[in-house]
Formats: structure tokens, C-alpha cells, sequence
DNA sequence: CTGAAAGCGCTTACAG
DNA sequence: CTGAAAGCGCTTACAG
């Protein structure tokens, strides 16, 4: 664990520098050295412990081994995993991932996308907050790296990997129509989101193509700095309001935590007497409300089919191609269902 | 956010790289440079938008303004929570942190600890696993600003900085004896980790020292790769053979999930029947389990502290002191008691 | 007041 | 086969 340097090595073993950066970096065929002294400078840089100085590494190459993953909060539980599984992947490749979080404010979205850039990271994962649009583009202008997740800006040319959240929430709505259920609330946050827009079409679209559905929209929209700590009230108010209500979709599983207390607190049985629904970042709700029917965002696909992309830009030096990679959600059924 | 070097700031403003360089870094006045040239350069900077390379700054420099972050599990709730936190104080002085999971696997913790090391970090935050012990060590000979967080080598003279582990449980212990509970059970993971040692003996020494207990322990200790998915099972069973117990001490929060579920499988009505302490890392009982009273670890405190201590020794150039920082763990009695 | 030079620890094209 | 040299983008001691 004392650092050595390169030249320390060559001393030893009785060459300059440069034959030994060579060796080390696998080019002792190019310079034609012999295998002999080759095996001999690998042992010494094993022997005591040999790790080139990464900040010279990068200053002279240009390339770090480093991807920035810049996601909206660190804490919350499906950013957290994601960080988890992205770092395992890319590990296999000999990368190493530094996490930021943009508190879902541009200002500071932009602010670490700079600072990222300015320590030569080789690649970025986004999950953008709103307003980083500009910045994304600057990006992509000069042929950096860059995936997006979980969410995306419709105009820009970016490779996405997100869950499908206009097919799963049909798939789910659906399942609730066949269940018998008439009247569905849908209650949602950050209306201003893309994937949250496609969860709400996906509703009107499921319920406009149901014959058995009524035809009428029971949607409750919470703007996100009221979720804390008003939620569980709003939504107790809203279905009190909405007495005909049989079945809710809660378009996040933040939402779902919250409306789960409300219906508890308006003495809804779960799941006998209704059907509720909603997005699960991680099987939180199999820990806590077993009886709840959700859509499992698998994460770790998500996270897989990101790291696969990132890689293949870095390492084939392509730009970032537009593809969309939609990762289907899974319909958890539980209860009496 | 075109990438500008200093040179060519330089040239714009008619004067050599390093009149630029110590006008930036503040040394103007030591150069004797005019208060208007100074200016104009400033100018410059700001108008191209001029950040310095940082991985040429830390070769140069040796300092990199990154600290190191070490932890079990970033997708634990209290270490994300922590890593946040920490994140937004030590950004306050112009820090950065990386992150890193162990995943309480010795090897890995000390691999992470060897990249850090040499990517030049200028500190090390550090919730060790088992094992890491002689890393550490190295770590202090070599005069590194090192804190370790949640948990500790006794023998090691790092700063650590801890929930008052000790002092929180005897806290709640005694509250269970004050509410009249006597058959009061303990249950625990992990116990070799020094912080599961200060709970249970904490436990032990408040029933020793209390006339009301009766004079048993009733501990039951679940191997940490046993917890998922038996966590439950292992409890319940647990408390069937114990069937005079009539209060519950959880020494994590994730056995006071587990264990919340088993004892609602027993029928047992929370906080009526019976009273359960655990410790609560992020108030996540209050959104699941209303009733329940819990420890909660003030991590804002925590992450306060260390970032203060770390900080502290970087910038003062000490060596890491041999110091306690013990935070008073929080009482939270919720329900009917 | 200002410029030229060395050097942080590497990698790589080039010359022998 | 091997060595000497340049250069990545900065900072800072030194000489004028």
C-alpha cells in the first residue's frame, strides 16, 4: 500500500521507464521484448504491489475509466439500487462509476455535468432532471458518451433505456378492467414528466379502448413539494370526493406508500375489498403490504442494459446512437387476485 | 462548456500562463500583479467560462478535492442518506465525494480503498467492514486524513463518529422496564461488529441494573446471510418458544421490519399489546408502522460531524486524533405508550 | 512587476 | 530489441 512509482520498478529491474509502461499496458509485443524480461517486469510490478498513478493515467491518455451517473437523489431507493447494479456491471469492464444527484434542480444538474466533464469522466448516465435539455445537447455535440435513464427528452438524439411505462400501465389498467373493476382513480405527481405523461396516457388510452370502463377520467395530480408530508391527506380528501372510486393506480410507488396509509386511514380492506396498483421500485411493497398489486420495475435489466450501452459507445468510439430501450414492467399480482 | 485552456486564456489577455494560473489561484498580490490586469483576467476566465483540468490540477498539486467515501451498502437507506448529507456539507468547502459499497466483504473494501488511493483522494470516510482493519492502519501510518463512521476498531486510533450506541439502547430499555414490561427480548444480527456489541450489552446492563426484570436474557442472534428472505420465520419461531416475552427490542431497523411482520402474524396488536424499540435509521417507521417507537439515528448529525472532522484534518494538515464523537441517538415513543 | 523553466507520473511515437 | 524525448494541463519556485 505504499505507492511506487514506475520508474521504481524499471530501476529494479534494471530498464527505462518506457519498457515497463509498455509491458504493463500489454505492448511488450509490439516493442518486441522479450517474454523472458517481460515475465520479469510483471512479477517485480506485482511483487511490490505496482498500480499506475490513475490521475497521471488520465491527464496523459485522456481517458479516466470513470462514468458520471448523475440521477435526481441518491437516497431514493430505486437510484440507489440502480447505482448498485451499474457499478457491478461496469466493474467487470474495468470501470468505476462516480454518482451525483441533481435534487431535481437544472442549476445543479448543469453544475455536475461540468464538473464531470472537467475531471474527464469517459461516459455518462443521466436520469435528467427537467432543464438539463441545453446541457444534453452539448454533450451530444461533441461526441461524448451519454445515456439516459428512466427518463428522456422526446426532441434529443440520446440512447434511452427506460421501463416501458405506457405499455405496463395498460397492461395494469387492464388487468384491473378485468378484475371487474368500473371506476379507476389515477393519481399521479410531476405531471410535467415524460414518464409520467406516458403512464396517464396510458390510462385514458386503456380506459377510452374498455368497453366495461366508465368513461371518465378520476385524476388527482399532487405537485411534488406537496407529496411530503400533505400527501396521505390530499389523497384521503380525493377519495372521499370521489366516493364511486373501486380501484386506484398510483403512478408511483412514493404515491402508492402514502395512498396506502390513506386507504388504511378511510378503513379500505387490501386486497379484498379493492384493487390498487401501482409502480414498485424494489419489492417495497412485498415487505410491507403484501397483498398489493404492482408493477416491478426491474432495475437491474434497466441498469444491465445501460451499462451495455455506455460501454459499447466508450469502447467502439461511436457516438451515442437515438435508441430507445424499452425494458417491459412486470405485472406482480398479489393478494386475492 | 467547450473545454478552454489556460493557455489560451493567456493569449487572449496578452500575458503568459502563469500570470493567469496565480491571478486564478489567488496569488496575485505575492506576484506583485496590477489590480487591473488582475481584473481583466478575472474577466477573461468568466467570460469563456473557464474551469481549470482538474486532473491536470491534482497531478501537479497532489490534492484532488475529492473525498472518499466507504460504505456497506449505498442502497441501505442510512448510507444513502449519509452519503447525501455529506455530499451537500463538504460541498460547502469546495469537496466532492465518490462512493463506494464494500458489501461488507473485506477483500473488496480493501480494493476499493487501493483505488482510492491512488486517484489522490484527499480523504477517506470510512464505515469499515470486518477485516479492514490493517487497512486502516496503513492508512493512519502514512498520516491520512482518515473518519470512520457507525462503527469503529477499538484498537485503532481513528476519529470515529457514531450514534451513541450504548448510551440509546439502555435509553430504551429502561423506557420498555418503566412502561412495565419484564420478559423483554432482544434480537440481533451481525454480532460480532463492535456496534451490535454496545447494544447488547447495553441491554444486558440495563436489566442487570434494574429491580423490576426479571433476570434472564433472552437473545436471539440471526446469521446476516440468514436474514433474507427466513428473517420472518426465524423470529416467529422464535418468539413461539418464548412465549412469556412481552416486549421486543430489535437492534436494526431491517429485524424491526422483518420482525414487525412476524410479530403481526402472531397477532400481536402494535403498540397495544406490547411495546417494540428498534433502532430507525431514516423514520421509516413512521411512514410503515405508526406505533412503533424506535431509536432514530440523527444521520444529518452524523454526516455533520464527519464531514466537520475530515475537513478539518485535511485542511489543518493534523493526523486523524484518536476521538470519540458519540451522537446522542433519539428517543422517538410513538402510539400509546 | 513578468517570463522561462521545471516537474507532477505517466504513455507513446520516434530514433537508434 | 532498447533509450531518449515530448507532452497531457497545470502550478510554483526562480531568475530577471
Amino acid at each position: 500500500m505504499k505507492k511506487v512509482l514506475l520508474k521504481e520498478i524499471a530501476s529494479i529491474a534494471g530498464v527505462v521507464p518506457s519498457t515497463v509502461s509498455c509491458v504493463l499496458n500489454g505492448k511488450a509485443k509490439e516493442r518486441r521484448i522479450s517474454d523472458d524480461l517481460a515475465q520479469k517486469i510483471k512479477e517485480i510490478a506485482e511483487g511490490v504491489g505496482y498500480i499506475p498513478n490513475q490521475v497521471a493515467v488520465s491527464l496523459r491518455t485522456g481517458y479516466s475509466r470513470i462514468l458520471g451517473l448523475i440521477v435526481e437523489d441518491i437516497s431514493n431507493i430505486f437510484f440507489a439500487t440502480l447505482a448498485k447494479v451499474l457499478e457491478d456491471e461496469v466493474q467487470k469492464h474495468g470501470y468505476r462509476v462516480v454518482y451525483c444527484s441533481t435534487e431535481n434542480d437544472k442549476q445543479k444538474g448543469t453544475e455536475l455535468l461540468n464538473m464531470l466533464y472537467h475531471r474527464q469522466v469517459d461516459g455518462y448516465i443521466i436520469a435528467p432532471a427537467l432543464g438539463m435539455e441545453e446541457s444534453i445537447k452539448s454533450l451530444l455535440k461533441q461526441h461524448k458518451p451519454v445515456v439516459l435513464v428512466d427518463r428522456f427528452f422526446p426532441g434529443v438524439g440520446t440512447t434511452n433505456v427506460l421501463v416501458d411505462n405506457y405499455g405496463s400501465t395498460r397492461k395494469a389498467i387492464g388487468f384491473l378492467l378485468r378484475q371487474g373493476y368500473k371506476r379507476i382513480a389515477f393519481v399521479t405527481t410531476n405531471r410535467q414528466m415524460v414518464q409520467m405523461q406516458e403512464r396517464e396516457k396510458a390510462y385514458k388510452d386503456e380506459l377510452a379502448d374498455s368497453l366495461s370502463a366508465v368513461d371518465e377520467h378520476i385524476v388527482l395530480n399532487i405537485d411534488y413539494f406537496n407529496l411530503y408530508p400533505a400527501g396521505r391527506e390530499i389523497i384521503t380528501a380525493f377519495l372521499l370526493q370521489n366516493e364511486g372510486v373501486d380501484a386506484v393506480f398510483f403512478a408511483t410507488n412514493y404515491l402508492g406508500m402514502y395512498g396506502l396509509q390513506s386507504l388504511k386511514t378511510l378503513g379500505w380492506k387490501i386486497p379484498d375489498r379493492i384493487a390498487v396498483v401501482c409502480f414498485d421500485d424494489n419489492d417495497i411493497f412485498k415487505l410491507y403490504s403484501p397483498g398489493i398489486t404492482c408493477i416491478r420495475q426491474p432495475i437491474h435489466e434497466i441498469a444491465t442494459a445501460a451499462a451495455k450501452r455506455i460501454i459499447g459507445q466508450i469502447e467502439s468510439d461511436r457516438q451515442p446512437e437515438n435508441e430507445q430501450v424499452l425494458i417491459e414492467g412486470e405485472l406482480v399480482i398479489r393478494g386475492s387476485a
